[in-house]
DNA sequence: GCATAAGCGAGTACAGCGTACGCACTTTGT
DNA sequence: ACAAAGTGCGTACGCTGTACTCGCTTATGC
């Protein structure tokens, strides 16, 4: 019998994701597997943006046709799921500082983990922007291992959860400012010089010196001037603000 | 002579961000404004989610063709652009602390209008991720405002400057997370029940204890059981690391 | 008053997208 | 040998942004 057509594409994203998926007793073949499909979308998507990854795009580079990726992926929003996913193992996998490690030079190391996958996949941030994330073995293998870097702090359980949480935002939220510059080179095809010189003259013509007093006063006391990690600047602030909580017990 | 084709948008985008617009010596008058268009993107976008924002979308809700909108508008990316600058003069118009009181209170007032912003226009987060903002007048004016705060701190020009970004940061960063539930059900239509039913069986099924004892135990030691105010909780911890920054001066 | 130049609204069209449907084919179990 | 089930994928539909082009409206110069 063949069930209703909308339904529980959840459960397949499940299945996809966790690779409990069994090889059907008759039938040919299949040719590719799941894991070539999302490998070559995420090859895509890093080498051209994540607006050029259609399924057209990844059959192309699969050599197949574009409706045969259907018989994989139920949707391209679960495939996007996968990969999501997927380049989570390499934050998962990667080395991490031992467990005796004190738990501000391990949650600065994840936190550097999590910057450096954005920007190896900015794109990451475009999907799924106003979704939760996929429930994946490799982001759940990453939240674990945030979790078992925030327990030693020694903290309340749900404190703790909110340290976690509050890391994983100031990342996300720092790493996508510096990523935007490399995003617009390769998406729009325009140079940082090109773009400079069109941000000059929107300095001259339409910026109004009185009407933004701390912006101009920014400028003129050479805030601009000396190159500050933001990044780095702002997680040691994050960590402080942390560590103060220790303060008072 | 009509110019070439590629060119400078960026020219155009400026002079629709800063209103430097003449009106043409010749010709019929214009029925709709930038304005106008650019409300009934606001709205559609308030409403439906920016997915259904198209150029056909909003023509029909201002009662014009499709391609009508292009007199005014370069381009969808620029609409977007004005877009973006337009809902941010809800922050900026809005009656801030004075500049007698403490940094800190009005650095959070600051924050929580940024988060109410988003909140209220979630699609916000979804255009122009990967860019960096229009360099619009509103948008301006807000930063202009962190950084009049930021200043009475009393830290270094560049240090004011990382401090400004940082605050940013986090807001977006967490913002993110809370608006997600919101998104889901309004541009899926998934209910909240629903969705919950669904991660049940994940847990049920897929979720492996053992592979993941830091969440397990988090589980088990009710961290999740005890509502905590995210954004406020890690609004205070990013606060205290800036006051940190003052004590040994 | 009238010709003219310029801006306006919008119909048509095109390339690209996600994907529903259906068909021919391959493999396996009986 | 035959049936059942799964595979690859061509076709098609509705949607998108927008280039092009047209006739129409309006204000100016004479």
């Amino acid at each position: 019998m063949p069930e209703s057509t909308g339904g529980s594409d959840f459960r397949i994203s499940l299945k996809l994701l966790w690779g409990t998926k069994e090889r059907a007793p008759r039938g040919p073949k299949p040719t590719l597997t799941v894991a070539q499909i999302v490998e070559a979308a995420i090859a895509l998507a890093d080498a051209e943006g994540i607006d050029n990854v259609s399924m057209r795009r990844v059959s192309e580079r699969l050599g197949v046709g574009a409706m045969s990726l259907y018989r994989y992926v139920p949707s391209k929003a679960e495939l996007l799921d996968v990969m999501l996913d997927t380049i989570h193992a390499e934050h998962a996998n990667a080395p991490a500082p031992a467990d005796s490690e004190p738990w501000r030079v391990r949650l600065a190391w994840h936190a550097r983990q999590s910057r450096a996958l954005i920007q190896r996949h900015p794109w990451m941030l475009q999907v799924r922007h106003g979704q939760r994330p996929p429930l994946g073995p490799n982001i759940m293998a990453v939240f674990n291992a945030y979790l078992g870097t925030a327990k030693d702090i020694g903290l309340e359980p749900h404190e703790t959860l909110a340290v976690t949480e509050l890391v994983g935002n100031y990342v996300q939220g720092a790493t996508r400012a510096s990523v935007e510059a490399v995003q617009v080179e390769l998406e729009s095809g325009t140079s940082d010089e090109e773009w400079w010189g069109e941000r000059n003259e929107f300095w001259e013509e339409y910026f109004d010196v009185e009407r933004f007093p701390h912006i101009t006063l920014m400028w003129e006391q050479g805030g601009y001037d000396e190159p500050v990690d933001q990044f780095e600047f702002g997680l040691q602030r994050v960590l402080d603000g942390i560590e103060a909580m220790l303060a008072g017990r």
